[in-house]
DNA sequence: AAGCCCATGTAACTGGTTACATGATTCT
DNA sequence: AGAATCATGTAACCAGTTACATGGGCTT
């Protein structure tokens, strides 16, 4: 039950309306480490309240609720965080076609792999003007908060994918010399 | 439904038993691609039986079946290779308490990032162990399958997010230096 | 004969996605 | 006035997990 314990920690930063948290799940945690619509935050939303972990801590003009996390809820998300994380199962589509590349013939694992460097390129550079950005908004001397180290986080992950894939181009290609 | 696709990647490798499957998941997707348990292949099995990508092309002695992919199938996984991966959403319990370390204060953010560091370190070298025996497995100048390749990718990806918890330290002690 | 691994399945439940539904406020 | 954004919710369906259930074959 891990989008409660996301939950609690984007609430922990500041306290949020469901709609803020449907956003920066979506802007933030998707893509790397989970995601949720609005319909599935709502109702778990009331459910963290009801087991006081949450609680409604001031209402907006428009029929809002802005969610704070209580002090229960403080206490679980750092139980979680140090809970030990047994050989945690992930799903990734993107790193499950990497782990299928071998099903097609081999001009098409050329055309593919090519093509998933370029994208975890393009992705990587994206993320390199989001922290240069960051960077230009912190005063010097500054320590910068957390979504520089996220947006680092991104960053390596997708040159390690362009880096692993042009790494299996190089090695399709020397094996492809080899048998010449 | 990229239960179906995973399925049909291994299948394509060659064909196998749903017991064969469960434990291949298990031990080569789940942790960074895809997991499933035998309870969600067998049905899923029957399902891409009776929508013509797989079909049973043995039986064992004790009641097993040896699933086989068929035209169908293959033509389902390479076009599944090639569609558009728009922005894949993630889950990765591990990486969504990266993200999750500005719930802590400073000295809890330490003690697990260090121990995150620790973990995927441990993993790396693990992986490094297993590369090592498939390179001495395969019979020098040829080239080796896609375990290899696999392996490879995991190293990195533990590597990746040891090196990243460790600049992650440096950060904070750089911040802590700086406000003394 | 006991214990382990192979091998398959179903049922009940929980988590997650898609579609439906509504309405207020702000911007152009 | 119309469009975009803020804001919340439910219903139906599909995917995934846990628990229950069974039996053959191999090794000691």
């Amino acid at each position: 039950m891990s989008l409660r314990h996301a939950l609690l920690g984007l609430l922990a930063d500041r306290p949020q309306t469901g709609y803020d948290l449907t956003k920066r799940v979506e802007e933030t945690l998707a893509g790397y480490a989970w995601n949720a619509g609005h319909s599935q935050i709502y109702p778990e939303l009331k459910r963290m309240t009801a087991d006081g972990l949450a609680e409604v801590v001031d209402e907006g003009s428009r029929g809002s609720k802005v969610y704070g996390v209580t002090e229960a809820g403080r206490a679980e998300l750092r139980r979680w965080m140090f809970s030990p994380l047994g050989e945690a199962p992930a799903r990734n589509e993107f790193v499950l076609r990497l782990f299928m590349l071998s099903s097609l013939d081999l001009p098409d694992v050329r055309v593919l792999a090519e093509q998933m460097a370029a994208a975890s390129d393009r992705q990587a550079v994206e993320l390199g003007h989001t922290i240069k950005e960051i960077e230009d908004a912190t005063p010097a001397g500054q320590p910068h908060g957390y979504a520089r180290f996220a947006a680092e986080f991104g960053r390596r992950w997708f040159e390690m994918q362009r880096d692993w894939a042009r790494w299996l181009l190089e090695q399709l290609e020397q094996a492809h010399r080899d048998t010449e």
